[in-house]
DNA sequence: ATGGCTTATTGTATAAGA
């Protein structure tokens, strides 16, 4: 089984790039982010032309999460349960009896921002929500855009992106605590090459320079963990024209 | 270089991303 995520960064601009590589990945789970779409501009025909079921919470301009599979996504949920927020970042599904869990976790802008502290909060609401979900789901992934760079060798410069947002203690010890709950950043369970990054700005050649972050992860519940069999960052996407700033990164389980 | 791109917006400048 071939699980995926990718921050399109509107899937309007990019829905070929996705259907490509839907087409010469054949993922049986992609988890999209950034789609920017309200749900009845979603390209649900598209998307099942090339074989793929959709589900999808989207809004306008901003946001907007979405599980193409497949197999049929069933028990759709969308959101964290007892957190109130407009802002169109979770949706969950079980395919092939894993609940799936996409979240595109907020930026933050700087660490001394109103959005800083929305963040957190909503990092430690989904956290609170995912500790009672792995109760009832032992089979459970999430997956998504965490706009968290766990580790230093996350970062192309450490030292000048000391203490600010994606890096900050706070953000990488909110990480942490998704690992205490059992979950496992399944990039790091295989030898990687150094500088594996999932995100290049678009500015300042910031790609051909390898100026990047691995902001975008997929962890797993313990009763997957064994079944990981490798776990990979698709830098291909990233070399097209009108690409999105974000690579996908893809689990190979058993 | 307190933003050098990119995207979206009832746009022609601004906000947001990371």
């Amino acid at each position: 089984m071939k699980l995926a995520t990718w921050n399109v960064n509107s899937l309007n601009v990019r829905l070929p790039h996705v259907l490509d590589w839907l087409t010469s990945n054949k993922p049986d789970v992609l988890c999209l982010q950034e789609t920017k779409l309200e749900d009845f501009k979603f390209p649900y025909e598209a998307i099942a032309e090339a074989g793929y079921h959709s589900v999808h919470s989207g809004q306008k301009t901003y946001n907007g999460v979405a599980i193409l599979s497949l197999a049929p996504a069933e028990d759709v949920t969308f959101g964290i349960t007892n957190f109130i927020d407009h802002q169109k970042r979770v949706i969950s599904a079980t395919v092939d009896s894993k609940r799936i869990v996409c979240a595109y976790f907020p930026n933050g802008q700087s660490v001394d921002s109103d959005k800083y502290i929305y963040k957190l909060r909503w990092i430690q609401a989904l956290h609170d929500w995912l500790s009672k979900e792995l109760k009832n789901h032992s089979e459970l992934v999430l997956l998504g855009d965490f706009n968290i760079a766990p580790e230093d060798k996350d970062c192309y410069d450490p030292v000048g992106w000391k203490d600010q947002v994606l890096v900050s203690q706070q953000e990488r010890k909110a990480f942490k605590e998704f690992e205490a709950l059992g979950l496992v950043d399944t990039f790091r369970l295989f030898e990687q090459t150094d500088s594996s990054f999932s995100w290049w700005d678009y500015r300042m050649g910031a790609f051909r320079r390898n100026m990047g972050l691995r902001i975008d992860h997929i962890l797993v519940s313990q009763a997957l963990k064994n079944s990981c069999r490798a776990s990979y960052i698709d830098k291909e996407p990233r070399k097209l024209e009108r690409p999105s700033d974000h690579a996908p990164v893809v689990l190979e389980l058993e």
